[in-house]
DNA sequence: TGCTAGTTAGCATGACTTGTTGATTAGCAG
DNA sequence: CTGCTAATCAACAAGTCATGCTAACTAGCA
């Protein structure tokens, strides 16, 4: 994802309006590797802004999507993901706690990328699942 | 999946009782690669046995699930799929269709489990998007 | 300064899945 | 065959997630 000082840029750029709720989730969005939900931004943001509602955020959340600077990542969890890190890369999810990490698979499949099943493959998704340091820590 | 009859005798060593809309349900899903939703499932079932209810689907697909013999599969496509093959394999999507056929990936990236991030790894999902090959044609 | 987009609250909807209740049906053990 | 009990059904509700709508207010920015 881009700075936020960027991303006020791009959105004048396209017309949008600069409001002090988008940069606050421009703000919380810049580094974030927790892989938040919707719900999950709208909480932590209502904390520094509070009357922020939950319909901007999805909304800002969709915009940036629609613009490239945030993924949506679907863990099966329920609720959708937001990712800032727009990187090719795959995920790992604790089955205990929930925590998502990236991770960079160098040796991708990609030797399916072109052609599986009759498929013209253009993209991979990958998830592992597993128990992250902690929780295995803790249930030691 | 194991064979309709075999899913009866497993039945019976539960002590869960053999259904007319349970045997449907198994013959329904028996050689089944399409991936259905238990919606989809619904239909099919409910022309063959009117009168079914979708609870009750649900509800034997839940049973199914828990005894290990459907799979759950979540492609982010809103409902969840069931997939009576219960092998270590991946799935690949038709972005058009929606259309969804296994994938047997021989050379897993099995080098991350085990450790990626700090987590032990105990499964991993592949989800590969692209066009199939009818949609291909179509589009050309 | 003023047009217009953005935000808000509040309510509604829609998809998917599961829970509940109460009545009926039927599997299957004895 | 009988009877216990699980299963089913209909009908309704609830819960989660996401989005749509309205109407009124606010504020960005040309």
């Amino acid at each position: 994802m881009k700075t936020p000082d960027e991303l006020v840029a791009r959105f004048r750029e396209q017309g949008y309006k600069v409001t002090p709720q988008r940069q606050l989730i421009f703000r919380l969005l810049n580094g974030n590797t927790a892989h938040p939900t919707a719900e999950a931004l709208y909480e932590v943001a209502a904390e520094q802004m509070p009357g922020i509602s939950l319909r901007t955020v999805y909304q800002t959340l969709s915009e940036l999507s629609a613009m490239g600077e945030v993924q949506y990542i679907d863990l099966g969890s329920g609720a959708v993901r937001f990712d800032p890190n727009v990187d090719d890369h795959h995920h790992v999810v604790c089955s205990t706690c929930g925590v998502v990490h990236d991770v960079y698979v160098n040796q991708t499949p990609l030797q399916f990328e072109g052609d599986v099943e009759g498929f013209a493959v253009h993209s991979t998704r990958i998830v592992f699942s597993g128990e992250c340091a902690q929780c295995a820590h803790l249930s030691a």
